[in-house]
DNA sequence: GGTGATTATCTTGATATCAAGATAAGTGCG
DNA sequence: CGCACTTATCTTGATATCAAGATAATCACC
C-alpha cells in the first residue's frame, strides 16, 4: 500500500466506474522519474551545477573531440526552446565552462565549445553522477534491472513509433 | 536503437570506464515520465486545465464528499510548496472551480471547497484522462502491464524506504 | 489567562522555462 | 545581381515554480 496505490483505492470508491490500473502504473512511472531526479540533483549541486547545465555540458563532452556542437544542436539534444538554451549557454559562459566561438561555416551561427575548465568539471561530475545511479539501482537484482530496461524500452518505442 | 542508446553508445566511446547500464535504465524511466506527461496534457487542455490545476481538483474529487480540503492537505498531496498551491487556488478561484471558505475547526486555515462548476469539470476530465491513460498502455500485453506496474513498485519502495 | 512556541497560509523576490517575434546571414531562383 | 525565402540565434514578455520571510491564529504550559 504505497502512495500510488492509496490514491488509487480512492478513485474506486468515487468513481468505481473507471478502471484506473493505467493510472498506477504511469503514476508510479511518474513518481519514480520524480524521485531519480531529485537524487540526482543532489550529486550535480555538489559539482555546483544543475539539471540543465549538467545536460549541456554533458551533451558537448560525450559528442567527442573538439567537443563543440551548435546552439541549435544542443536545442535538439536536449529538446529545449531556444530562448532556454541561449539562457542555459550565457550561464555557462558566465562561469567560464563554455565558448561561443562564429562558426567558419555559417556565418549566421556559433559553436558552443567547452573550455579546459569545462571538461574538467563535466569529466568529474559525470564519474560522480554515474555512481549515484548505481547506488539508486543497487536494490535490484541483475535479473529485474533486465526485465525492467527491456519493458520501458519496448514501451517507450510503441509510444514513439506514433 | 533509439534515443537513449545513442547517448549510451556515445559515452561508451568517450568514457568506457564507466559503467553506464544504470544511465539507460533510469534514462528510459525520466523518458517515458516525459511522454507520457505530453499525451496527458493533451488531453487537460482539452478541458481547460493542465497538470497543476487538473492535480488540485482531482485531490478535492477524489476525496469525496463533501469535497473540501485545507491548503496544507492539497500541499502535502500534491507535493508543491505553499507559494504554489496558493497561486494554484487563486487561479482556480477566479476560475470558479473552487472557493475558499474559512475552516470553523481552525481560524487561521481555510478550506478548498470544490464548486459544482469544478466539480462538472474534474469529473468529465478525469474520465478522458483515464480513456488517454488506456490508450498510452494500449500496446503493452496485460502480463507486461502486471510485470511492469510490480517492478515499478518494488523500485519506488526500495528508494521510499531510505 | 498570559506568553512563547508552533502552525497555517500568504507574500515577495528570484529563477527557469516557453511561445512568439526580432534580427541577421545564407540560399536559390529569376 | 537582386529579391524573396529560409535558417540560426537571440530577445521579449508571460508563466509556474521555489525558498525564505511575513502575518495571524492557535496551542501548551506556567
Amino acid at each position: 500500500m504505497d502512495h500510488v496505490d492509496r490514491i488509487l483505492a480512492q478513485w474506486r470508491r468515487e468513481r468505481p466506474d473507471l478502471d484506473v490500473a493505467p493510472m498506477g502504473l504511469i503514476g508510479r512511472v511518474k513518481r519514480l522519474a520524480l524521485c531519480l531526479s531529485q537524487e540526482m540533483e543532489r550529486t550535480w549541486a555538489a559539482h555546483g551545477l544543475n539539471g540543465a547545465s549538467f545536460d549541456v555540458l554533458a551533451t558537448l563532452r560525450r559528442a567527442g573531440p573538439p567537443y563543440r556542437l551548435s546552439p541549435g544542436n544542443l536545442i535538439t539534444s536536449t529538446m529545449v526552446t531556444s530562448g532556454t538554451m541561449t539562457n542555459r549557454i550565457d550561464q555557462l559562459e558566465k562561469a567560464g565552462y563554455v565558448e561561443r566561438i562564429r562558426n567558419p561555416e555559417d556565418g549566421r551561427g556559433f559553436l558552443i565549445a567547452l573550455s579546459d575548465q569545462g571538461f574538467a568539471v563535466i569529466d568529474a561530475a559525470v564519474t560522480d553522477h554515474v555512481a549515484t545511479q548505481a547506488r539508486l539501482v543497487a536494490g535490484l537484482t541483475q535479473a529485474e534491472r533486465r526485465a525492467l530496461n527491456k519493458l520501458l524500452k519496448g514501451f517507450l518505442g510503441k509510444l514513439e513509433q506514433d
